[in-house]
DNA sequence: TATTGTTATACTCTATAACTATA
DNA sequence: TATAGTTATAGAGTATAACAATA
């Protein structure tokens, strides 16, 4: 169970540092699991709904993105084809694969998520000056998950 | 299903930061995840590890803090109790609670994840100068997530 | 042979409703 | 009456293993 931590510990500002990180990013997947909830999804599922709204992935590709096992994936989108939120079209080039794509209630509701998203994490980001913003932009562009 | 989104649409500016921070949010709270799968522990019951080193809550303040029912908070700790990592204790001044704490083995496994957790978001933080690094930390403050 | 996706199975997580015991 | 916690139940999410179809 027990297995060895590579690499030095943290200074003390690191430290500080990673806790209000790791604070921060679950407060607001906290806020938007919230929000799934309100319309009935999952954390997951929204996930897979915002990932929709640009993207036509295979099954394989989904469960990548997600770092889940495909067979997972299978009831996940099953379930959202059956609310009528998307649907499964084979692709024509690899008959083995299946392209998701979101229906128009799906598309629907991507939209309606989206925006109470950004509504519901405005109040904590309108604590900050707009160079604060800009400053904060620029600092998690550098962390380099975005792009 | 469709609800009015309250308050001003995002500008500019605020869409993409509103942008970086789910996107960042989203790959910590996957990172500590993975982390909580080696341990076998999923991420709930890592928060609840990991809340226990500080504290000794009731089963409400658990389902308080992590926004649960309580009847969730039943299932969880009796599991991780069977498990020999966690202990229920009756609190005298009331009798109906029971206040949850770490057996031994369950602080080793708080603080070696605790300690995984650090050096896996450390490279993140590590493309960051010094300067950066407390930058980010004072505009993550200014959040008013943490504290 | 390797990959895509599904099925069968089992377990965790979660909520709702109904309940007991204590306050 | 109100609160703390549990139980019973049901459904979603997830992984593993075995499989079929296609590459």
């Amino acid at each position: 169970m027990k297995r060895p931590t590579q690499g030095r510990p943290a200074t003390m500002g690191e430290e500080k540092l990673l806790d209000a990180l790791v604070q921060t990013s679950f407060a607001v997947v906290d806020a938007v699991n919230r929000i799934a909830a309100r319309y009935e999804l999952s954390l997951t599922l929204l996930r897979v709904v915002a990932l929709l709204r640009d993207r036509t992935p295979t099954m394989s590709e989904l469960a990548m993105h997600l770092g889940l096992d495909r067979s997972s994936i299978t009831g996940l989108v099953d379930r959202a084809v059956s609310r009528g939120l998307m649907r499964k079209a084979g692709d024509e080039k690899d008959r083995r694969s299946s392209r998701v794509t979101l229906t128009g209630t799906g598309r629907d509701l991507a939209r309606s998520c989206a925006e109470e998203v950004t509504s519901e994490l405005a109040p904590l980001i309108a604590r900050l000056t707009a160079a604060q913003r800009a400053q904060l932009t620029r600092l998690l562009a550098a962390l380099g998950v975005v792009g």
